[in-house]
DNA sequence: GATGAATGAGGATTCATTCAT
DNA sequence: AATGAATGAATCCTCATTCAT
């Protein structure tokens, strides 16, 4: 009854219209999660965003629950899957580091609900998804530390201090897409905007040089 | 669960019972509302967690919004007001620095809820508040930007990239409360502890002094 | 902006500020019942309204229930009674119909939330005040046809007749200061106002005129 | 108990289900606004009243509010369209006026809550619906004026006496059928029997044969 | 696959009323 | 006599969900 995301690279001509309407559905209600958490969202809002009436949504999904599951699943799958292969191409060295970052960064800007779902997700503590959470962040973040530590340069940390910097790093990442609209409110300034998005590539990549040694220079990578 | 923040030891004779019912109000909407932000939370909620009925909460807050506001000022107020203090004392010492972070550590331990409910906030894009916030939070984000902008270390960092260390700094600290209840619930160890909030009050200490320079040995101060 | 009843003639000097109270909420309530009926109007409309918390009023009346019926009460009996009083003075002269119209609508025009108040039972069915209503009115409206039958000219009507012409009548008066405030809303015009009033009476009389046969002129009766 | 106004005989097979079921909740609705007014409805009373749930309701109508102007709408329109057709027919001849007066009688006889719902108005002082009854009732108000202007017999009143006149004759009419339930609850006699219409019609036509000159008798016209 | 209709559960809020102070 | 606090009952309304069409 759940459709798969088809997350095939190359659209199917024979893709049914049923399969484009879940799809827009997803598209509606990864949106609307993001913004108001799974609370806060209500089905007539995510059926009146995509032109339907809300019994509809029942053809795709077979609850509330399910979608934002489903939500979940298609925004958070791929960016791991991306991440994951970047991270075993290189090793620790300074280029795979920076192509890294600039994955990341590519990936996150790509789906910027992504860092707000996953935010809405830690506010919740987790209740509602641990088991998915658990299954997908703690991998990441375990793979992240062995990153950290297998730089030379992270020596200056004491091993204690290594997940802080893990959770530190990552919290840097995700807040910035996180606090864009707020921010955007505040001061005027689109931080999603190519430019702002390149320049917290740079910064964040200094940051990580500053922190753990060298980082590639930017010349030296291709995306 | 919630201590009390006024936390005036000796109940006052002359304190209404209203006003200490109120406060049990406010303590357990700001639990509620940082668990599961304002549209996850229920006046009944509320009202069963005081042990009182619903319409009960009506004699002390006209509306839910009103309740959330409150909770969101009393919660904010008192930690802005002691962080202005402390950086209206210091220059930019590394003594005044280190006094800045572990006091900052210090209130946002006590009061946990407060990151989570700005991260709320923030999420929902301050559509709710952006006033309250804009009051509150950009002086703040100023008053730290002309803090490491009149650091001599900052000049590492090319002055657009102030703002983004700013949010970086930002985002490492609220980052670290929000996550705690999803850390331990994936780790089992938990950062709310004494040792755990001595070990990040340190890290960040150090984090800083990597990023901006110098900062005080921990000895130098005493809280 | 609530004129005082107290039809009492010399004030009491005696009164206790209790007394006033009770009578100032028998104004405030007086006029809201007339105004938006008994559903339509909250016991925390009528406290606000005189200056009290709502619970004060259960100080001077023992429910709202009781509030209505001692302001139906209060406005209906002096009418009544002035109109017993007229009534049983003169006869079935001209004159004395004239006084009897020219009592009728100053003592309306006194107590302009009389014929609403009525109304507002009316439509109700009197589900609520049968009784009352049936003490009342049910005399009034007796006496109000023996008065017609007395009448000569209403020969011109059939005796099963009689009653519609006295409910006719009794609608004409009533009807008018029942539409006051909507003929104002629509066109402007005051009908409460002295010269409205005074036109109204006249032409009423004349319409009993024609209708019962001759009343006297307005010369020949003094007020 | 209310009936259906389009009086559609045989139940057309393609009118859909929902669109019955609103005209049954519109009439429940229309029977209670008008026995006990906007605030002494709830929805639950008309849900039952129609066996449904309340929420129901929602499926027809947005509001309380709106199914309240649905009914003052629905009930009101056909009423004046009718009138207003009769009204253009004929000129002023007595033939004409009998016929006004009959079609009225029967209109407002069909539609017993017709007369009580714009007295509930009416007593609101139309705060509610100033706009809907400025809508109708102004135009209306006009037409009757130009009417009896237009009777030569209106000679007998000064120019600024046929407003009262009209007003007076409404309340006749509107009265009647508003008086009808608390009359027969005091006296037993139901004002809404078939006999006592048209006793009411014919004294009614009667009086406004006395008040503006001759209407014509019964038998010149045929319903 | 889409939807109008229906509904149990609940959610914020109001109201009349009580009671202790 | 006045009121802050509390509350059972209700009120309007929303929501997720089901079902027949």
């Amino acid at each position: 009854m759940q459709p798969t995301v088809d997350a095939g690279s190359q659209p199917r001509s024979g893709a049914r219209k049923g399969q484009r309407t879940a799809q827009r559905i997803l598209d509606a209600a990864e949106a609307l999660f993001a913004e108001r958490g799974y609370a806060g969202t209500t089905l007539r809002d995510v059926a009146e965003s995509v032109g339907l009436r809300t019994p509809s949504l029942y053809n795709h999904f077979p609850s509330k629950e399910s979608l934002y599951e489903a939500v979940l699943e298609r925004v958070i799958r791929p960016v791991l899957e991306a991440l994951s292969e970047v991270v075993e191409q290189g090793g620790s060295s300074p280029e795979a580091s920076r192509r890294l970052i600039e994955r990341t960064m590519y990936l996150l800007a790509q789906r910027p609900e992504l860092a707000r779902l996953i935010q809405q997700e830690t506010l919740a503590g987790g209740h509602h998804l641990t088991e998915m959470l658990s299954v997908w962040i703690t991998p990441v973040f375990e793979r992240a530390r062995e990153l950290v530590e297998a730089n030379p340069a992270a020596a200056r940390w004491e091993p204690e201090q290594i997940p802080l910097l893990v959770l530190a790093m990552y919290h840097v990442i995700v807040g910035y897409f996180t606090i864009a609209p707020l921010y955007q409110a505040l001061s005027g300034e689109d931080l999603m905007s190519a430019p702002a998005l390149a320049r917290q590539t740079e910064f964040f990549s200094e940051l990580v040089e500053v922190l753990l040694g060298e980082v590639a220079r930017p010349a030296d990578v291709k995306e």
